[in-house]
DNA sequence: TTGGCATATTCTTATATAGGAATATATTCT
DNA sequence: AGAATATATTCCTATATAAGAATATGCCAA
C-alpha cells in the first residue's frame, strides 16, 4: 500500500515543505493567491493545488474578494498539531534538566 | 515528481499514523521491538521499517540489550516540530480572544 | 556448534502524490 | 458581449512509498 493521503489529515498536509512555506507566509497576514506565487516563486497551478490540500484539512480558510481569493491560516487546526507534539513536552524538559544538572555538577 | 522522502525530515516521518502511534507508545517508556508489535498489532517487519525511518530522522534512539533492541523517543527532535507549530501560537490565541470577547459581549 | 529467539532487510506490488502543461472557470471592466 | 485578470482543475508522468512475503542477521543458551 502507498503512503496515506495528504488530504486525510493535517500531519500529512504539513509534511510537504512548500505547504509549510505557504503557511508561514500566510501567518503574516491574509493573502491572495498571486501574492503567494510572487513571494515564494512557485507556479500558480502548484500554489492553487497546495492551497486546496491545506483547505481540505482545515489548515487555511478562504474568502472571495472580487476575482481574488484571500487565504488565511486556520490557527485551530495548527493548534491540534502543536498539542500532539506537546504531549512529549515533559520528555525534552527531562533531557534538558539532565544536561543542566551535569553542567552544574561541574562548577 | 512524487512526494518528498519520509526520511528527509521529521515532518514527513510523523505524517504516517502508525509512526505516530509508535512514538506515543514509546513515550511511556523505552521498549523492545516485540512490545511494539504486541501492543500495536503491527507486523514485526513493518514495525522495524517504521522504526528505521524514525531513527533516520532522529525521532528515536536505540540501544542493544542482548538480542533485543530497546527504542526510546528522542525528545529534542520532537521539540523541533513543536517549535514550528508554536510559531503560529499567537494566532490561535487571537482567535480565542475574539471568541471570548463575543461571548462576553452577550452577557 | 546447533537451535532458537529477536529484529532487520530485500523484493515485489499497488497506490498516492507533486510538478508541468494546457485548459477551464469566475469575475470585473469597457 | 468580449477582453483581461485571477485562480482552479484536468491530464500525464516520474517517483516514493507501505504492506506482505520471504529471508537474512545478530545474539544467547545448551
Amino acid at each position: 500500500m502507498a503512503r496515506a493521503s495528504t488530504t486525510s489529515d493535517a500531519f500529512n498536509a504539513v509534511a510537504e515543505p512548500r505547504r509549510r512555506a505557504i503557511l508561514s507566509f500566510l501567518a503574516l497576514q491574509e493573502r491572495p493567491v498571486g501574492d503567494i506565487v510572487a513571494a515564494l516563486r512557485i507556479e500558480q497551478p502548484s500554489v492553487s493545488k497546495h492551497l486546496r490540500v491545506l483547505l481540505d484539512v482545515g489548515l487555511v480558510d478562504v474568502r472571495r474578494d472580487g476575482r481574488r481569493m484571500l487565504y488565511r491560516i486556520n490557527a485551530e487546526t495548527i493548534k491540534s498539531l502543536h498539542e500532539w507534539t506537546g504531549t512529549f513536552e515533559r520528555y525534552w524538559q527531562h533531557q534538558l534538566n539532565r544536561v543542566k544538572e551535569r553542567a552544574e555538577g561541574q562548577t
